[in-house]
DNA sequence: CTACTTCCTCAAGTTAACTTGAGGTCAAGA
DNA sequence: TCTTGACCTCAAGTTAACTTGAGGAAGTAG
């Protein structure tokens, strides 16, 4: 086994944990673009371990893949990214993080008036029809619990 | 229309934003059990209405159908649901809230140390193998980032 | 009674994110 | 050189959570 400064797919799984056929779909999916030796095999930089455990971590937290590649794309195309990239990148996916985490709290502080008192009497409930949510779930919940009963 | 104590799957989509392919889905899974009618016609209870309310509002948190299936089955079988019954319920709910809404703001509160700090030396990072998952994530993330590059 | 809407079942299709399998190639050690 | 083992591609399968469609029955307005 020669020691490059090049990994083979097998070593990239073995480093990231992830399956070399989850490598390869994601590769797919334009989430990393290793280069290819003679032979038609994958050569990876070692930042791309970092690329891909971007990519776990963010899923982790519900990102879908096509939002983890939106990030990505904020990298640069040839060179390893630098601290600067990785920073830029962090911003928006705290902002993010953010989001998600307070509409988790006010889910949960609202849950105990809502669904906990039994009584939902829910002319008042923030659980109905939430605007935090970009208004990218079509119809949703806006109807919800409006029933005396 | 007659006005009846009970529901056709029409009425309660509407009143729930629910597809009434959705609601046929549901009754699959185990989350609701209306009766039929002679004609061999779904009658929902209103109750099921804040059932359907309780499984959508669930959804939005990321919990599975299974899942909710699960708290759902803590409720009576025969009669409509009280206060208390929603109670029980609502504190299991509140409590996996609890946990993801941690979860979230330790991935915050380290993303700027490990990522946005662009040195990613992990050999401290949270991010790498939380022990907050349960476990049930398979391999993850636990030999990530690593690298020095 | 007729027409029309709503509902029924059952099978198959859909999307995301991968995995599995078939059939074949490349590379490294003995 | 021979033999593994790691890799390659491409097609098809998998799971969750539904939707769509076909073909038919039930309920209601006029």
């Amino acid at each position: 086994m020669r020691k490059s400064a090049l990994l083979s797919i097998g070593e990239v799984a073995g480093r990231t944990g992830l399956a070399v056929s989850a490598i390869r779909y994601y590769e797919e999916e334009g989430l990393i673009a290793p280069e290819r030796n003679a032979g038609g095999r994958r050569r990876f930089l070692r930042s791309d371990i970092r690329r891909l455990s971007f990519v776990m971590i963010a899923q982790r937290v519900g990102f879908t893949i096509g939002e983890i590649r939106a990030q990505l794309q904020k990298l640069p195309d040839g060179r390893t990214p630098t601290k600067k990239d990785w920073t830029k990148i962090s911003r928006g996916f705290s902002r993010d993080l953010d989001a998600r985490i307070d509409t988790l709290n006010r889910l949960r502080d609202n849950l105990d008036s809502c669904i906990g008192c039994g009584c939902l009497s829910l002319q008042r409930c923030h659980l109905v029809n939430p605007k935090d949510e970009a208004a990218r779930d079509g119809p949703g919940p806006q109807f919800v619990l409006r029933d005396k009963n």
